[in-house]
DNA sequence: ACCTGAACACCGTTCAAGT
DNA sequence: ACCTGAACACCGTTCAAGT
């Protein structure tokens, strides 16, 4: 039994039941070993949700830079964040509640931002500060959306999803005036 | 005992040690009561918990209409809801990640937050979508705080939300004109 | 080094019985 | 109507023992 094995069968008890249906009980039942065996493998719950998590974040794949104006990246890598976030809805609504999970700047996600957020001339010294509240903004949004507040159309959902990102477009453009 | 000593203990119980801090039978324990005693009064934990948060977002006070431009009233609005949400972390905190519960329009937040985008210049049909998104938002931050993802220094986690809501604006104020 | 069984200290909730 | 005790079906994790 592997790390691998462990976190992959994970992943799919958490895809079919959500992270209420993950427990290190049935995980163990799932991979016919004994729940304390995992323990050898993985310090605790905790720490294999902060793997799986960190898999996840590393893996999301961004859209390249084409040479298109800041405006139309900055849409393109957020509806990408987004597709991403509905198709591992499980994870990615648990990373939104530990945000600390995703907090290590390597990750492509926020190398991706940082560019299109010099693109748009933001300063080198606010990039920290404006990736921070762009991405709380983003996660707010999915949490909301993954957790039935929003309307149940997904094409409202779409058209929403939208306006939201054409008002941080708005409000990037009238700071970097 | 009534259900407003249930929750009011509830509540203490949150505030000292976090939602994972409240079960059902510390609470029975703190009042001197069998743990099935509380489901005579309450269907479920998760019946206990919506009306605590129905209780927190009716009470939450809002700042009055002072004839101020919307900018300074949307700013003062989200102060106001960032300050609330600080002094009642463990609530807050589980009602963002549970946004269902926050979904009354009648709420104060609703009405405040409706008025305010209406002298913005947010025509009605678009006011629902539109309260929507600067919610999530706004959500989306509080949650980064109050998981840790922000910086350490409250300082700088204010400048960072006063630029959070600029943006917000600014983008509102580019949507409208 | 890796796995196991028994046990500890918890959960929310059901159910039948008491007053 | 309200409260109770015993029980059910779970949790994450510790610890000592096995190979």
């Amino acid at each position: 039994m592997t790390l691998d094995e462990i976190s992959s069968t994970a992943v799919r008890l958490m895809e079919a039941s959500g992270v209420e249906g993950l427990s290190m009980r049935k995980l163990a039942a799932e991979l016919n070993v004994n729940p304390m065996s995992l323990y050898h493998h993985v310090e605790s719950k905790d720490a294999l949700l902060a793997l799986i998590c960190a898999t996840a974040a590393e893996r999301m794949h961004m859209p390249p830079d084409d040479g298109a104006p800041w405006q139309e990246q900055l849409m393109a890598l957020a509806l990408a964040y987004h597709r991403h976030a509905k198709e591992h809805p499980a994870i990615w609504g648990y990373l939104h509640t530990h945000p600390r999970l995703i907090a290590d700047r390597r990750l492509p996600i926020w190398q991706t931002l940082y560019r299109i957020l010099r693109l748009a001339g933001v300063p080198d010294p606010e990039l920290r500060r404006t990736s921070d509240i762009l991405h709380a903004f983003v996660s707010g949004f999915i949490l909301a959306e993954t957790q039935g507040h929003m309307s149940d159309d997904p094409e409202e959902i779409g058209r929403t999803f939208d306006a939201a990102i054409q008002l941080i477009i708005g409000g990037l453009a009238s700071a970097t005036s």
